[in-house]
DNA sequence: CAACTATGCGCAAACGTTTTTCAAGCCGGA
DNA sequence: TCCGGCTTGAAAAACGTTTGCGCATAGTTG
């Protein structure tokens, strides 16, 4: 009994005037001890194959006693499944990329599923090199993610039956499974807030008109607006950057043309928050004479702007752990092809 | 020749008269096609081995048509050594970790290591549960990290041979290998710039108490403006938390007991922030009446500031680096146990 | 009591590599 | 001619699982 292990080649440890085997038992090990052969102790385990109650009961108490665990590199070897899928964030790892990877990580590792990191920090040689390195590890399946919400082309190079998901930015090729935010109804919540509480002049300020984020999500607020017989009151959308610098020029700008101008919606919270300092430093009061909404719930500036903001949330993690679902169900070979929008949320501050 | 491949279980496409196979060519289709054994197949790609350069080229030619590529669960199996580190984060992922987090990534991928991601959220049960499975996925080494710079207990559990490297919140046992920040040297940037530029009057406002990072900084401070006969305007630090908001407040605070300070020194770039926006608020030049120094270079905090922030740049990415080399080493059986310390940056921007 | 079915379990092949062992061929030298 | 050494490459044993097949034994039926 004390001889189980034999075969084993960890080192084994003499203390105390018992022998104790260290490293790692293998199935044979578990078997022996069971006094079973090592197919019987692994359908045992496994829970397939038929057997007297006691006998799976005197596998399970030696897997119990030596500690088994089995090697997951054997099982892969075997079934062809590696429990493993890669997650290429292809435009470095940010603030938008994260909770996504969180959310993946989290729905993923519930079902024992492990996560490979890759970064192609942008570069298609650097993801072809990712990619066959995934391939060679037989990952299970594959999420795409980038920072911006511009369709991307689909993963280039071979991925015989790895299913793919992109996640955040989906793939411009529809039999593809993207997961995207829901930016017709992200602008919905905020512009329904804005008329409902009384506010009819309202500007739209944004990023660089050559970001989808920035185009999609002012073509949607003014469309919502028109919807409400009312337009933008500066008569356009404002395009510049995604910083809180433009954000403070554009908010005088806007007074400038429309001093009456009772709402601004923004495409992103460092853009509000820099309307917000605008405003303040101007003695407007937030949000009694004018409103402020953001987009992106990014606490660092929702809650440190003077006030805190009230914003869009775009569920990125949600986002994440629905893109997980969708790849789960395409390695289970069913897979549901096309573009999935998560809804967003209004988060209410006290900016609007 | 053509019946190369047959073995292989790969469905066979039949396309325009050609048949070809898909699905990936096994080393014994590469053997098949060169007219050689497995083995000796094996040894042409390792190197090893001694063989006529004209069959080793044979092999090789197979390899290019069959498009070969070894199945790396085969070799792990095999060999024992799976080419993949555990990256487990403690504290979420996030602001800090990230940085560290693409260096080790960046660094072991050179070396065609692979990275599997893990999160604990600070939970042990879950650091448990992760150090199991990275275990059972038999990974070469560990690299530990969390958001604190407090020292942290080593990791719980068996690793049995695998090594483990700390990179940002050190282990508490000195035996293990860790990889920090170099608080000493940085603050020593900091207060040495301000002295140079006549500044003479400094403050220090940092984050809570409870916070090495805090407490460390303050400390290390106060020695440095020791060493130049003189202490702080105030007397003593001002721990309060990471907040712009606590910025604004201290700001003020310091201002009232000491009216004639003439430089704040920050924990961190937000607490930074806040500084500055209460000079300018109350119309103080900065950095021609007070400067500000801030601490992180975190470019969302240090950009955006008005004037943008000088500040103290931990080089988070190259102690991520580093982590991962220290890895390496310990991998080879070459470990170099300690504290690593890795210097920071001074960034100067126009606050000081 | 014979013939059958069900049950419980061992045996061995497979997964795709690496590595060790060993046989065959070739050469030169005695 | 025979032997020893060197080169080349084949054969086979591992690594630790999973799984299909088949053989006992026990339990049921005629």
């Amino acid at each position: 009994m004390a001889a189980a292990g034999m075969k084993s080649k960890g080192l084994r440890v003499s203390e105390s005037g018992r022998t104790v085997t260290k490293a790692r038992a293998t199935l044979s090990d578990v078997a022996a001890l069971a006094g079973v052969s090592v197919g019987t102790a692994s359908k045992a385990l496994s829970g397939t194959g038929r057997m007297r109650p006691e006998t799976r009961q005197r596998v399970l108490d030696a897997v119990q006693t030596l500690d088994f665990r089995p090697n997951q590199q054997a099982q892969s070897l075997q079934t062809g499944r590696s429990w493993t899928v890669g997650l290429m964030t292809t435009d470095g790892i940010g603030r938008f990329s994260i909770p996504v990877l969180l959310g993946a990580e989290d729905a993923l590792g519930a079902g024992k599923i492990s996560v490979l990191l890759c970064d192609t920090r942008g570069d298609l040689i650097r993801e072809q090199h990712h990619l066959r390195n995934l391939m060679d590890r037989r990952v299970d399946g594959i999420i795409v993610t980038g920072r911006r919400t511009d369709p991307r082309p689909p993963l280039g190079g071979v991925h015989d039956g790895v299913p793919v998901v992109y996640a955040l930015s989906p793939s411009t090729d529809s039999g593809d499974i993207s997961v995207v935010s829901d930016d017709v109804q992200g602008c919905r919540l905020a512009v329904d807030h804005l008329l409902a509480t009384g506010h009819t002049r309202i500007a739209h300020v944004t990023g660089p008109a050559h970001h989808a984020a920035a185009t999609d999500r002012a073509r949607i607020t003014e469309q919502f607006l028109a919807d409400a017989s009312l337009r933008l009151v500066t008569g356009k959308p404002h395009f510049g950057d995604w910083s809180e610098a433009w954000g403070r020029r554009v908010a005088e700008m806007v007074l400038r043309m429309a001093p009456d101008t009772d709402a601004f919606f923004c495409g992103n919270d460092q853009i509000a928050r820099g309307v917000t300092d605008t405003l303040r430093e101007r003695g407007v009061p937030v949000p009694e004479q004018v409103a402020v909404i953001g987009y992106d719930n990014w606490d660092t500036m929702t809650l440190a702007a003077r006030p805190p903001l009230t914003t869009i949330d775009s569920n990125l993690t949600e986002i994440g752990r629905v893109a997980a679902l969708r790849l789960l169900e395409a390695i289970d070979d069913n897979p549901a092809p096309g573009v999935h929008r998560v809804p967003c949320r209004l988060v209410i501050r006290d900016s609007a």
